[in-house]
DNA sequence: CGCAATTAGTTTATACATCAACTATCGGCA
DNA sequence: TGCCGATAGTTGATGTATAAACTAATTGCG
């Protein structure tokens, strides 16, 4: 039995307390450590993670989403939205759109810069997927989204959904 | 063969490009979920994630340790960790102690309230570990740690180790 | 109709990540 | 002895997460 390789790259002194606590902590690790490739390749392209989940959101929607929408399906909450959006305008890759019904209400569409950038990143993003996971095997990676998949189970009832 | 769930979680209209995209998404979105919990129990008593992580590695140490000592066993970036040693340190959670020998370098060690803290909070950690975690047998946690620990191999290489 | 409760979105304030640039100290070396 | 490069740490600027409080528009209901 050897010594759980985490407790050695946190040079952690005390064994975990339970497997719940490593587990817990590998996720947490795991997703630090690529959001860090992520972000370098998005940073290439002028945007942030945040910026580049939300363009994806748009592109995937076909249609223009009220603000509030959008931040239901990231995981930001509701007022930094607002400046996320500001940036995004500033720099070119969104528009808001005023509705005419319900004048409380702002759509935000992508502009053509917005998809071409996003048409731009998919090859170098579906590159670093390979090189960040190309390793584990194919019935791996099934079992990791699985495995991750059981884990969030309870967590959308504990974390209360905003939306949905 | 049912449609993957995570791409219904994000409202995605369209499939994953690849097992690799999916899995990686998985990694992110479970963490942010996790953190999101661990977050609200720390805030409980006066901390943040970093900040607890922080005195962790001080308890763990058992001795001071210098500033950049601490930055690099987190995922903290060297300029980030100055502000979060000074708030901890007007919270009354650690102390800098400047080194005679070489006066460059500042230690940091926990105070006793600093402690008294990361006991307190010893039981409702575990149990929230439970709580999160507890639905997986123990072969699920342990197939996800080794997962998870083969996807971070060669990340340790790519994201170029800070400190080790 | 008219007012209260809701809803969409923003503002404000604190904390943190990140990069670039800076200060202060140390060590080596001519 | 005195300077040069390396190292420890801080400062400043931008972007984002989070909570609380706020504005503006809408809806519901007597």
């Amino acid at each position: 039995m050897t010594k759980p390789k985490l407790q050695h790259e946190l040079k952690k002194k005390r064994p975990f307390e339970s497997a719940e606590e490593e587990a817990a902590l590998s996720v947490l690790r795991t997703s630090d450590r690529l959001q860090i490739c992520f972000t370098r390749l998005f940073r290439d392209y002028g945007l942030t993670s945040s910026q580049y989940n939300i363009l994806r959101i748009l592109r995937g929607e076909q249609k223009p989403l009220p603000i509030l929408e959008i931040a239901n399906r990231t995981i930001t909450v509701v007022p930094g939205i607002t400046g996320l959006i500001d940036r995004l305008e500033q720099a070119g890759f969104v528009t808001r759109i005023r509705c005419d019904k319900d004048r409380r209400v702002i759509y935000v569409a992508p502009t053509e810069r917005g998809l071409e950038t996003l048409t731009a990143l998919e090859p170098p993003l579906a590159e670093l997927h390979g090189t960040l996971l190309g390793h584990l095997s194919h019935a791996e990676l099934r079992e990791l989204i699985r495995l991750l998949e059981k884990v969030r189970e309870p967590l959308n009832d504990v974390v209360s959904e905003r939306g949905a």
